[in-house]
Order: C-alpha cells, then structure tokens, then sequence
DNA sequence: TCTCATATGATAAATATTAACATATAAGAC
DNA sequence: GTCTTATATGTTAATATTTATCATATGAGA
C-alpha cells in the first residue's frame, strides 16, 4: 500500500507543479509507513536510520509545503506538538486518554454523518472530524 | 452564567480538597469568561489587567493543575499551542479553516450519536468530540 | 547541457512549555 | 484569632517546539 501511495505522491507532485525532490519523498514514505499519527520529532527520528543528515528544520519545512498542498494533513490533537497523517481519506480517530494513542477507524454510519444544514452564525461547514476518546485495550487491561 | 461557574468552582475546590487560591479562581474566571478556547498565552493577557504580576509559568502550572483535577479541559486544535475550555457538558466544535476561530455548538441529535458497541482492537469508547471545520460567516464573505 | 526558480542545509532566533527552589499562603488544629 | 504545615506561588533558568535567514545545491524545463 505503502508503494502505490508513493506513486500517487508522485502523480500529485507532477500534476502540481510541486518540485519532487528526494527529501520530501523521503518523508511522504515515511508517514506513509506510520499511520499512528506522528510528531514532527518522530518522523524525523525514523528518517535518521536511512537519512542521516537530514535537519529537523529541514522536516518542518517540508511537512509546511505538503500540508500547504494539501498531500498530507495536521491532525487535531489536545496535547503539545503538531500529529500528521498521510490518509486524506475521511476517517475517525479513537484517541487514548491514557497513553495518547490515536488509531484510525472507518465506519460508514459515521463517514456518512452530516451536520443540520442550520449552524449557528452561518457557519459552512465542509469537514467532520470525529475523535472518539477512552481506553486502548492495553491501558484498560491495566486499569482492572 | 459566570458566578453560577465560579459558585461551582469554589464547590468543587473544596469537595476535591484542591486549595482554592486567588490565582486559580483568576484564571478559571478567565476561562469562563472567554469560551472561544483561548491559549495559555491569552489567558495570561487577559489576566494583565486586573493582576499585572501574575507570571506566564504560574498560569501553565494552573492550568495544568485545573485539568488534573477536571475542572477545565484541553480542546483538540490543528494548530499551534494548546487551547483551553471551561465548558465541562458535552458539546462540538465548529472550527473556521481561515482564522481559526472555534466555538462551541450543541446540538441533541449529535451529541447523543453513540459510536457502536464494537470498536476495533477493544477499544473502549468514552467521549465523543466531533469538529466540524469549515468556513465561519466572515471568512466565507471574504472568499466570495 | 544550461539556466533559473526553488529547495535544502546550517545556523540563529522566536515561541511555547516545563523544572527547580526559596518564599508565601490556604486550611485545618488548637 | 494564632499556629502549623503541606502545598502553591514567584523567580529564574532550562528545555522543547517551531520559524526565519541566507548562502549553496538541485530539479525540471529549455
């Protein structure tokens, strides 16, 4: 999967006009290969392995232009520093509240959700971010 | 609403035995007074006024201190630093994409969707944030 | 291959958050 | 009301996170 996402990446790039260069395939892949939402900090550490030199500034910036073009996006957190994702698909996330995990999860029923077309101050709205907190398996385990 | 908040706050101090100090109930009656989901920063501003000396670090501690014990709560946000809420009862979020204003809405129908009874990996359900983002009413007449 | 607009690397700076510790104060005991 | 003590504050420094600057390097079209 992690294969045809790069290639769609590439795609993307070329269709607009976006300079593909080796460091932001770099970490387009490595988001690709971690859908647990990672920091900024934590991209950069798996990069370390196969990229050595590449800065921490350097990440940032990149990770600026690909959500500026809309390939990767911020996801909504409450806790410190900025969380990716490279699924621009619509999804929900289960967040932990004890360890912080976030996975992804899809179902229909709530994909499908739609705001009442009345929102108040005439808000429009275009996005649904459901975030369903509570216990991973483990930390409830842990808990009993 | 404010005083019925603060009323509630000294109530809750004194139940949870958490010293009810001058500083916590300025910065909780700061919150209350401001529900856009301030930051830590704003509320220190906010604060300027009526107590000049109250330092930036105090605040952090105070507001780390009041979500311990549940009586404010950190909102998931895209961007930047964290963003407080005062508002304990169940409600969503409508966030502008533009200027990143955020305010609270509720609404019955959503706030009663319940996620269903399998989640996967056990997880175990417990709160349910829906954000919906899109365009408030002044960025939506600047688009157009 | 050449050219040039744009991205990177290196460095510094700005912003956000947490830690450490001496002093001050809330709250219960007397 | 005073005393006592555990805990909170103020001060200061440190760390963590993010952004800016600018000379050099490189992707992509000519």
């Amino acid at each position: 999967m992690v294969e045809e996402w790069l290639a769609r990446f590439d795609e993307d790039c070329r269709k607009r006009k976006i300079r593909l260069t080796a460091q932001r395939r770099a970490v387009f892949k490595a988001l690709a290969e971690d859908l647990g939402h990672p920091r900024v900090e934590e991209v950069h550490q798996r990069l370390k392995k196969d990229w050595p030199s590449l800065p921490l500034p350097t990440v940032y910036r990149i990770v600026e232009d690909l959500i500026a073009s809309g390939l990767i996006r911020r996801v909504a957190s409450e806790d410190g520093p900025l969380r990716l994702d490279a699924n621009m698909e619509a999804h929900q996330h289960l967040v932990c509240r004890i360890c912080g995990r976030m996975e992804d999860w899809r179902d229909e029923r709530w994909a499908n959700v739609r705001a009442p077309s009345h929102l108040p101050n005439g808000f429009l709205a275009e996005e649904y971010d459901i975030r369903i907190s509570g216990l991973c398996r483990a930390c409830a385990a842990k808990k009993n």
